[in-house]
DNA sequence: CTGAAGTTAGAGCACACGCTCTAACTCGGA
DNA sequence: TCCGAGTTAGAGCGTGTGCTCTAACTTCAG
C-alpha cells in the first residue's frame, strides 16, 4: 500500500505479495481495509492517549501526528475509503474517537500552556494541529514542496516555547 | 466529479454525460484531468492573487482556502493524482506557485498585522491556515465530523481580531 | 447539389478486476 | 497408516475499463 498506493491493493496482488488466499482468510477486499483500519486506528488511539499524557502533551502529540509512515498510510487510506462506502464509515468512526480525544485533553491543558481559549478554543488549536500535519504529510506524499520543511522547522520552535512555558506555570 | 467522486469519470461516463466523444475531443482520460486542473488552477491563482491584495489579504485568503465547492474538487483531483502521474506534477505545479505567492504575500503582510515573524514564519502561517482548511473540507466532504464548525467559526473571529489590529496599525 | 471536413454511434479488443468454485495438496492426531 | 480439517492452485465468470476503428451522419462553403 504504501510503496504503491491503495489502488495497487487488488486480490491478486495481496495473493501474491502474501501468499494466502484473500477470500479464504479475510472474505471481501473491504474486510481487509477495514482490518487494517482496525488494527492501525486501534494502535493509533492507544498512542495519542499515551502522548496526551506524557510531560509535554502537545509536543509528543505533534511528534505522533507527524509520523511520517503512518500519515502516508493515512492518506492512502483516506483515498481508498472515497469509494468504499464501509471502509469510510470505519475511518471515520477513528477521526472522530481521535478528535474527542484530543479537545477533552486541551480542555484542561490549554491553561498549563497559557493558551487563551477566548482566541484558541480546543477545537481550533486540535483542528489547526491536526491539519498543518495532515496538510504536510500530503504534500510531502504527493511530492508537492510547499515548504513544509521550514513550517515544520517553525512548529517545532513554536513547540520548545510553548513546552518551556507550561513547565514554568506547573512550577509556580 | 463532485457528485460520484473522481473514479466515476469514466470514458463512457463522459461520453454520457457530455454528448461527446472523449478521445476526439481531449485525446487520453489524462488529458482530460489535466486540462481541468489547468482550468482551475489558473483561475485559482487568479482569485488569490485578488484575495491577498484586498483591503483584508488573510481573511478574503482564507475566505477562497475555505470555500467548499473548490476545496471538494482539490480532495478529489489530489485523489485522482494519486494514480495519474501525469496529473499529479501538474498539481504540483500549482500548488508551488499558490504556495510561493502565499509566501511572498505573507512576507510583507505579517508586520501590518503585528505577526511575530521570529514565533511565526511565513511558512509555518501558511502551511497551518492552508492545511486547516484543507483538513476541514477533507473531513467535510469525507463526513468524518471532526468539529470543523467549531473550529472554522473560531478562525473567524480570530480573523476579525487580526484584520481590526491590522487597521488600527495603518491608520497609525 | 456536391463534396469535403468535422463529429458521432457503436462494435470491438485486450486487459484487469472481485469473487467463486473445484480439485488437489499438507499435515497432525488416532 | 489413514482420515479429515485447513489451505491452496488455478481456471473461470461476469463486468467494467481505456482506447481504437469504421461506417455513418451533419454542416456548410463552392
Amino acid at each position: 500500500m504504501l510503496r504503491d498506493g491503495y489502488a495497487a491493493v487488488t486480490s491478486r496482488s495481496v495473493e501474491a505479495e502474501a501468499g494466502l488466499k484473500l477470500h479464504y482468510h479475510f472474505g471481501t477486499l473491504d474486510d481487509l481495509f477495514i482490518a487494517v483500519v482496525r488494527r492501525r486506528g486501534e494502535s493509533n488511539v492507544g498512542l495519542l492517549e499515551d502522548a496526551l499524557a506524557s510531560p509535554d502533551p502537545i509536543r509528543a502529540w505533534w511528534r505522533l501526528a507527524s509520523e511520517r509512515r503512518g500519515n502516508a498510510l493515512l492518506v492512502e487510506l483516506s483515498a481508498a475509503a472515497n469509494h468504499r462506502p464501509a471502509l469510510r464509515a470505519e475511518v471515520a468512526t477513528f477521526a472522530r474517537e481521535v478528535r474527542r480525544m484530543q479537545l477533552e485533553a486541551l480542555d484542561s491543558l490549554l491553561d498549563d500552556y497559557g493558551i487563551d481559549r477566548k482566541v484558541f478554543p480546543p477545537a481550533l488549536v486540535a483542528a489547526s494541529l491536526q491539519g498543518l500535519a495532515f496538510a504536510s504529510a500530503y504534500d510531502l506524499v504527493a511530492g508537492f514542496d510547499t515548504a513544509q520543511v521550514e513550517a515544520s522547522e517553525a512548529m517545532n520552535r513554536l513547540l520548545d516555547r510553548l513546552e518551556k512555558r507550561r513547565g514554568a506555570r506547573r512550577k509556580a
